[in-house]
DNA sequence: CAAATTTCAGTTCCACTGAGATGG
DNA sequence: CCCATCTCAGTGAAACTGAAATTT
């Protein structure tokens, strides 16, 4: 056992290699005025249709909190509208623009164009299992 | 093309995965009353032996800002000592005490039994399949 | 009453930037 | 003059906590 080396522990490489990740995109989104947090919530608002801001962060694995400022952004951007849900009080309804829509396909084409950036040094075999390893991984964490 | 979900891009599910392995050392390193900058130098000034703080933190990839407040507490609990080289007067030489060489053994065990609980989801073969990739990865980004 | 939603304010952690002082 | 080192101060993103107001 050589305890000295980190570079062959999961946990380091992991972290090396999202923190790589997490650049690439951050500074792809910022090259279009974007972050991440806006990308998630339009894939969100996507997937679900008109939601409220609390299902919008449990879709997308953002807190309450923060969903309201990132939201009030998007809004101010013309790319997401709120408006009050008259079956209950309590909820805004968040629903995406036809801009907003067009900003989504922009950002996917950035996201895109990042993940083949990220896993050039790999084969497609093994981007593939890349993916799988990590899903299972995932996939655990969800059970917690 | 699917576009709209996340969970099959390696940049999100790096992030997942990295979040929870981080969350797991954190922890782990918080019962013990230690972080993962203590360990990463302590390890670096096992590596170097006695070395300069801007080496460590080289070694270590931590920003040279960071490296002085991290010391300043291994410092302050007796784990390394910074003494004036007299060779080079920029210079602080940092070394790693009786008391850090011990601390670091403990902190070996402690960072093993997180591997062991990030990959338990995976057989040995997976491991070292997601260790290589991982590195292949990583090895790319060091040649930035 | 308890629970959910929205919102604000504040905190923590990590990583970085900028600037200044010292010295090679 | 330029570069390296050490240090402090401050910034910014991400993620969270606590609390309050409203409504279910």
């Amino acid at each position: 056992m050589a305890p000295t080396r980190l570079d062959d522990f999961p946990t380091w490489l992991l972290s090396r290699s999202a923190a790589h990740a997490h650049q690439l995109l951050a500074s792809a989104f910022a090259e279009v005025g974007s972050r991440g947090y806006h990308y998630r919530l339009l894939v969100a608002l996507e997937d679900l249709g008109p939601a409220s801001q609390a299902s919008l962060g449990r879709s997308a694995e953002i807190d309450a909190s923060d969903v309201v400022a990132a939201l009030t952004q998007l809004e101010a951007d013309g790319l997401v509208e709120r408006s009050p849900d008259p079956d209950d009080k309590r909820r805004r309804i968040v629903s995406i623009t036809a801009a907003g829509r067009r900003r989504l396909l922009e950002l996917d084409r950035v996201v895109s164009s990042v993940q083949e950036k990220l896993v050039a040094p790999l084969s497609g075999a093994e981007r593939d299992e890349l993916v799988r390893l990590l899903g299972l991984l995932a996939r655990v964490e969800r059970e917690d």
